[in-house]
DNA sequence: CTAGTTTGCTGTGCAGGGCAACAAACAGGG
DNA sequence: CCCTGTTTGTTGCCCTGCACAGCAAACTAG
């Protein structure tokens, strides 16, 4: 219940515009007065406020053929980056993003064993030194985002339970923080993965969907609500694996019996192709060559099992899209219509009409752009505020 | 995407100003200075532009025995009031609402038959000029709240499909704006109620809810999301009665099997009670003091099933509070460390740890209240900018 | 080259919150 | 009863930041 003054006027100005530029990328000025409802001279004082902060950068107008004079381009500074790390079993991913959208670089760091939360930092560390030596003192770092495949605290992203990784209450954003010297924060990774997804994949622009996301390790989900992503009290909502679809007595990984996840994996799947494992792509070229019969079959009883959940989750949350991702995609690649009407069959009419099921559109920098979401969604909140180290 | 002005700001602050004096009651002046972070002066001015609107009404200190000047206190004026009506199948509910909280009138208009829109407007209207009349022109009305069984369109009050009324694709809200001249605003009974708990009741500062209301013709429910009411993309959110709990072969009234509502009823339980029909009160001393096994045995089922679709929600929304009404809270009353084992088993530990389920608070007004309530947020969104109508 | 259009830039006006100084209203102590 | 210390209301002034108008600049179209 704060009320406002100047400065919150100033802030939230310079905040709509950062963020439109770091969302729609390059607009023009005139653009962003039409949009913001705000007047020329201010857009003005505000993109050189942007420019000077170093977050911005003016560029001469396109060409646009159009009458009258030419607007100013204004873009979101490629060289303010933060840092996207990715933990997982068998290695960790690093990399650096863009505020304006520019995936630098990203590396996999394989790893001999399931590493620990200090193996992940010294991992990060050393690939921050030499991130920042490769790119130079132009790029300006502001932070580090981690998306952590498992249970993460949001207010000061303490790792509560990785179960794939074996972590239990590990305070990984403050080892980082005293690591690094940036600001860091956690999320869980199918969380950063819708975040992803809708502002920059298959979401854009729509202010309620779930993402759900199949996985070697099991199924993770995110929830946007009313243009918010929703993280529940303290940040583990979104954990719809382990939603009871039938009553069988196959367990998950949390020991739940009948649960998405005990009936809906990719390895079920792996068996039946006569795979030992495959990356994404390949699972899902393989998948839909396959004429076995079994194989078929187990994708239907599969996309049976998933339309239940999504059915509970779209009478609950009424959204406009689900967005699968991971081997979900590739299962409903299968057989969308299957899917599509077993939901149907278990949904209310009205919120079935309104909903959209489809495909995750970003590939294998999801978990980077989302993760660094999570570093530029507090810089965009507050541009002026958000302290920039030096570098 | 809009910027925001000076206007932005004086709207804001009023809108703090007064939604803090209507949820949490008379305040002093020197109490919103510390709660809002505003300065004394701004305060005064603000609490003199919504005196002058009608809004608010300034009193004599409150005697605190306190050190230093006495401070004013602020209150919502109760001469705002707002009409809130409930169809329901034999009889329309309506009352007056007052801003500061006071249910001046409440009515129960008894219906030979179930009401058609046309004779729930014309009830309304009736109704209407009697508490106008009866109250005097002191008291303003600044609009209509509908709470309705079924489901409504957000944006503009259509009722898409009010099953137990037969009602299908009826512009109530515009009716009742025709018949009445003031603004109406509509929504689903169950989300009002939601929104009266979460303000009012057992969930008063909580950002994370789910609250789940037994009737007569079924269950409904409604979400709180990040400190927001969670309508979805149309307002259909909170349809918990249709969430798959069981592989039985029973079907609720949209034909969907093995459904909450298709397991969980409170026919069943009057049936076994050998009652016909019970008010709420009553419905629950009879099962809290039945001796039955029979019963006993019914409750512990329900329970049982209620627990697999408060699982599913927790594990998904990771919420705060379980709120349960109508004869949900009665069934938990029965037996509420058997509801919360039986979440136990189905859900992770972590959000598990983080929920409380307790029953409603608000009674027989809660409808009311949150009717009354869909016209307060508006006026409290812009309380200088909301049309006041004469009277 | 001219007319028309759109945008950038600059100076001014204005709304509204912050601030400081003073007065007012209380409790507590002698 | 008076004095002191504390807290709040009130008033006048200041400062910030957005709107607006006027003019110059840069484009298209003919």
């Amino acid at each position: 219940m704060q009320g406002s003054n100047h400065d919150d006027v100033r802030r939230r100005n310079l905040s709509v515009i950062l963020r439109l530029v770091h969302r729609a990328g390059p607009v023009s000025r005139s653009q962003l007065t039409r949009v913001t409802g705000l007047n020329r001279s201010t857009i003005a004082a505000l993109v050189g406020e942007l420019a000077e902060l170093g977050l911005a950068e003016e560029r001469e107008p396109d060409a646009t053929n159009q009458v009258g004079r030419p607007s100013m381009m204004v873009a979101a500074s490629d060289h303010v980056v933060a840092l996207a790390v990715n933990p997982e079993i068998d290695a960790v991913t690093i990399g650096v993003v863009g505020l304006g959208g520019t995936v630098h670089r990203r590396i996999r760091e394989a790893m001999a064993q399931s590493p620990s939360a200090a193996d992940a930092v010294a991992t990060t560390v050393d690939v921050l030194q030499r991130m920042r030596a490769e790119l130079g003192p132009r790029f300006r770092f502001v932070g580090v985002g981690v998306a952590v495949p498992g249970l993460v605290r949001a207010h000061d992203g303490l790792v509560r339970h990785a179960p794939h990784l074996g972590w239990v209450d590990e305070p990984l954003a403050g080892m980082l923080e005293a690591a690094t010297g940036l600001r860091v924060f956690a999320a869980n990774d199918a969380s950063t993965g819708a975040m992803a997804e809708r502002h920059f994949g298959a979401g854009r622009g729509i202010t309620d969907l779930i993402y759900l996301n199949g996985g070697a390790s099991g199924i993770g989900g995110g929830l946007i609500v009313g243009g918010a992503p929703a993280g529940g009290v303290a940040g583990y909502a979104g954990e719809f694996g382990h939603t009871r679809v039938s009553s069988s007595a196959a367990t998950d990984s949390a020991g739940i019996a009948g649960t998405l996840e005990a009936e809906v994996t990719r390895s079920a799947l792996l068996d039946l192709l006569g795979q030992g494992t495959l990356d994404p792509d390949d699972f899902e070229r393989a998948l839909l060559a396959s004429t076995s019969p079994q194989v078929r079959h187990e994708v239907e009883r599969q996309l049976d099992h998933l339309a239940v959940a999504l059915a509970g989750a779209i009478n609950i949350l009424n959204p406009q899209l689900v967005v699968l991702g991971g081997f979900l995609a590739s299962i409903h690649a299968v057989d969308p219509e299957r899917l599509r009407a077993a939901v149907g069959r278990l949904t209310l009419p009205v919120p079935f009409d309104s909903v959209r099921i489809c495909p995750a559109q970003l590939g294998s920098n999801l978990l980077m752009i989302g993760a660094a979401e999570l570093v530029f969604e507090r810089l965009l909140d507050d541009p002026g505020g958000f302290v920039l180290p030096a570098g």
